[in-house]
DNA sequence: CTCAAAATGAGTTGCGTACCTCAAAACGCC
DNA sequence: GGCGTTTTGAGGTACGCAACTCATTTTGAG
């Protein structure tokens, strides 16, 4: 009777400033100093206020560090130019949280730059130097961007590569997917809803060149090879992300192999692979996986020519990527699980 | 050349409520009583101080005014007792938040109750009142729940449902899936993983008695019936969420028909259910769905008795719910495409 | 026009931190 | 023991808003 309910308290502290100082037996002018590693504290004063900041888990009120600081954050998001659905997605979403942004006088500014050359990203990301607090950035992974990030970093910038990493430099945080996992997830889908009927597997990428389609090919190729052997997969094609280009492709090949019972789109292009499938009158019959959440994908997998579309949640990303960027601003911890991008797997009845 | 690189702003306004007071005329004392819905203020007033609010799209500095409030918000999670290991994740996510929490000032107690007892759950709702503000609760689908929460609601505490939805309350937000939408996808998944080999269906829930079981229930009959007629649905087991009952059960039920293709565990118990499909000798070849991540299902995924597990997030959940409930608190809109939550489904490839 | 009620202005205080200055104290070195 | 240097204390200001008081002006009813 008694014990029916019991209660519990998560995360208590009003601790301040001033109570650590009075405990410490120092003034708030070092305790300050202590926190903000400024100069001029013997080392076992520095020491002795640390062990009563960490003993009473003292944490800054961040309201009032965030007030006390003035002048507003500026983050920068360099994406690519074009009309790459994906990327406006993640625009589209940033633009959806300027209120939220605003009430936290936080400034983040789109800077779209050609991200697929290089020296032109490189230059870009060179420029951005000293003028922000952080900067989220859809890298292409190249020796010059990796310096010029390496740059931004030790310029005391907080780097988040985006969707794209750059694993090589020192970039804060990464807020994107696996995409070994992403292409496994892709195999394992098209192998298990085939099922033991045998047959042909079609597989059409951007290019080989672009690192993302590259990982997912390779955990494609890895899943099918050790699991689903008796499927024999046809030789990548590459679509250039272009629906024209992809429809030829794709026709040509069911022309040539009415045998395939699988297909799966590494990039972009979905429409015209899907405009290939239901002229050849396949588009129900064959088992196609393919990635992101577009409108035409969803009207896709509703009609059901379109089995899995395999996504990451562009508003997770745009909005993991401010989080992050402020959290490593305010010298504070991440929420790592909270940050980690899923690979979701969308068929037509868990849609959002 | 001169075009190659783009700029964008979103977000700026470094307005203050000085400036609004300027900008109207009025003193700050006037806006303070317009932005607070404070009596004292003739209807013409109101309005055009408003509207210019709504010109400039002003944003009070949210750390300012957290900081000027003085008081900690108190929230209270209501959660069910007993060893329910999703409803223990929650809690757990919500203690990996503590830092977080603690910067912003902000109190959550955990109180667990028995919610499935709707009278012991409204009086534990009912003593909430007035001292919290905002509440998160697991809740039974109850008249006197229903009756509670609206009193809660009246008295200006924030609401949030949990998991469990109360619909016909006045609750402000609810986070947590559509079960219907669950069990369509299970459905879907079982069909489409089985193929086309005829067979029967079994399916075994905790009980039809609780509102999440019986929508799940629904949405794979709706499916199975519309879309995979060909296959043969066993009638409802109930397993009571338990183990060993589940076991015992579908160790008969796999006795009675060798022809069982697929398996939907509605509810908890899953450990039982893969026990009676191993000891079957039945584990690889039994399509099995179920339900949540946990250490187990986990296992069972990645030696392959478990193909899929349909699951919510309970990390998404346990910040969704606290961020809800500030920005209820705050008066601030939400973002309402990062609050809601999605009906995962993973498999060996996409495990977290 | 009068007068009470309503509306508004002007001002204060405090929230907890950042950042700054200047003086005072403690320290280490010779 | 005296010196310069390093360390520390004390205090102030500012950030933008909430919440309050009290005086003053405006308004509308009679």
């Amino acid at each position: 009777m008694a014990q029916e309910t019991s209660e519990g308290l998560i995360a208590s502290a009003a601790l301040t400033l001033k109570d650590i100082a009075r405990e410490a037996g120092v003034s708030l002018a070092t305790v300050d100093r202590v926190l903000h590693n400024r100069p001029g504290v013997r080392p076992a004063t520095v020491r002795r206020v640390q062990e009563i900041i960490a003993r009473n888990a003292f944490q800054p009120h961040v309201a009032a560090a965030e007030l006390a600081r003035g002048r507003a954050r500026r983050f920068a998001f360099v994406m690519p130019t074009g009309a790459n659905p994906f990327m406006q997605q993640i625009e589209a979403y940033l633009g959806e949280m300027s209120a939220w942004l605003s009430a936290r006088r936080l400034n983040v500014e789109l800077i779209n730059t050609d991200v697929f050359d290089p020296s032109v990203l490189a230059a870009s990301l060179e420029a951005l130097s000293g003028e922000y607090d952080g900067v989220a950035v859809v890298a292409l992974d190249h020796p010059a961007v990796r310096a010029a990030i390496n740059d931004l970093v030790d310029g005391g910038t907080k780097v988040v590569t985006l969707v794209s990493d750059v694993p090589s430099s020192r970039r804060h945080h990464y807020v994107g997917i696996d995409n070994i996992a992403a292409g496994r997830t892709a195999g394992a889908l098209v192998g298990r809803l085939v099922g033991q009927k045998p047959g042909r597997i079609a597989i059409i990428a951007g290019s080989q060149g672009l690192r993302d389609h590259a990982e997912r090919i390779f955990g494609f190729n890895q899943v099918m090879g050790s699991e689903f052997s008796h499927l024999d997969i046809l030789p990548l094609l590459e679509g250039r992300d272009d629906d024209d280009r992809s429809e030829q492709l794709i026709s040509r090949l069911l022309g040539k192999h009415p045998d395939i019972v699988g297909l799966y789109n590494v990039g972009a292009g979905t429409q015209g692979v899907a405009n290939a499938l239901t002229e050849a009158g396949r588009g129900k019959e064959i088992v196609f996986v393919a990635h992101d959440l577009t409108a035409m994908t969803r009207r896709l997998l509703l009609q059901g020519t379109l089995d899995v579309a395999i996504s990451q949640n562009p508003g997770h990303e745009a909005r993991a990527a401010v989080r992050v960027l402020l959290s490593l601003a305010r010298n504070e911890p991440i929420l790592s699980e909270q940050e980690k991008i899923r690979i979701d797997i969308l068929m037509r009845d868990n849609l959002p």
